[in-house]
DNA sequence: CTCCAGGTTCCGG
DNA sequence: CCGGAACATGGA
């Protein structure tokens, strides 16, 4: 018999959604419920309707993690009143965003760019189980994402064995930086939005949208509004129709805009939306 | 084979 | 500030 579980309750909560849309990549499905880490922290997690099962002892650690304490209603509330902005929130319902460590947040989307989630998820696999600190639950193995100082001490090879790609010399040259202190996360993380964003980008591979998925996924900036490939399509088919020429500085000034203090969730919202109703990247115009 | 994926960086206008 | 090109890899 698995060790015993406690239950949290948890409303407004799909734990599914919040764990495929897109936003962290190592939780994987195990019997009725996922298994991934927090952290160093291996951990199960099972839905049953309004309450969440996790390892007893976890219960802070969980809710926490799953953000239980965001409340829903009050910031879907805050959304523009849009049709697609409906939609989108209508097929998110239960989607919460967590809360990331810091570090394996900024270094899992540095790997991301021009990458397909699915292949986010291979790389983060692979570097944890190459790199990272093993853990077991129930018998089964777990890895936490490689701390900085153990991908610091690679060599470029070793991280293109990982199918990074050009990635590779970005994720290490930010671990190095972060490893030698040049940049700090705990210094980041007490700085206000703009300047945090500023700071981030000072890291190899960090640029505007790499440091606002960090700061939404990882320091809890929920105005923070990365704009991908994904967002800029919905962005200028459905709020500058037939408009030539908009760049990418406009979309960011009105989305920050528009979309409100919780423009985060709303970005979430209409990406894991956009996502899984146009299987293939079509545009239509 | 071609196209595209949760971009960033560098380089000329 | 803006538009292009280069940069790796794998799935459709």
């Amino acid at each position: 018999m698995s060790r015993a579980l406690a239950e949290i309750t948890a409303p407004e909560f799909d734990l599914a959604l919040t764990l495929g849309c897109g936003q962290v990549f190592h939780w994987r499905r195990h019997g009725e419920g996922w298994l991934g880490m927090i952290g160093d922290t291996p951990c199960y997690a099972e839905q049953r309707g309004h309450t969440l099962l996790v390892p007893r002892g976890l219960e802070s650690i969980a809710a926490d993690y799953f953000a239980l304490d965001h409340p829903l209603q009050k910031m879907r509330a805050t959304f523009p009143d849009d049709p697609a902005m409906n939609a989108a929130d209508e097929a998110c319902r239960g989607l919460r965003l967590v809360r990331q460590p810091h570090w394996e947040c900024i270094a899992t989307f540095i790997t991301s760019a021009q990458k397909a989630v699915p292949h986010i998820a291979q790389i983060s696999h692979t570097l944890r189980t190459r790199y990272g600190r093993a853990a077991e639950w129930n018998g089964e193995r777990l890895f936490a994402y490689p701390t900085p100082a153990a991908l610091a001490a690679l060599g470029e090879k070793d991280l293109r064995a990982c199918a990074l790609g050009y990635r590779a010399k970005n994720l290490l040259r930010t671990a190095r930086m972060i490893a030698d202190g040049e940049v700090s996360l705990e210094a980041v993380a007490g700085l206000g939005d703009h300047e945090a964003a500023i700071e981030l980008q000072r890291l190899a591979g960090v640029g505007p949208k790499v440091a606002a998925c960090a700061l939404l996924f990882g320091f809890g900036r929920l105005a923070a509004f990365p704009i991908d490939v994904w967002i800029e399509r919905i962005l200028r088919t459905t709020y500058f129709p037939k408009k030539r020429k908009v760049t990418t500085k406009r979309l960011r000034e009105f989305s920050a805009r528009y979309f409100g203090p919780f423009g985060g969730y709303a970005q979430q919202y209409l990406f894991h939306h956009a996502r899984t109703t146009t299987p293939r990247g079509n545009k239509s115009k």
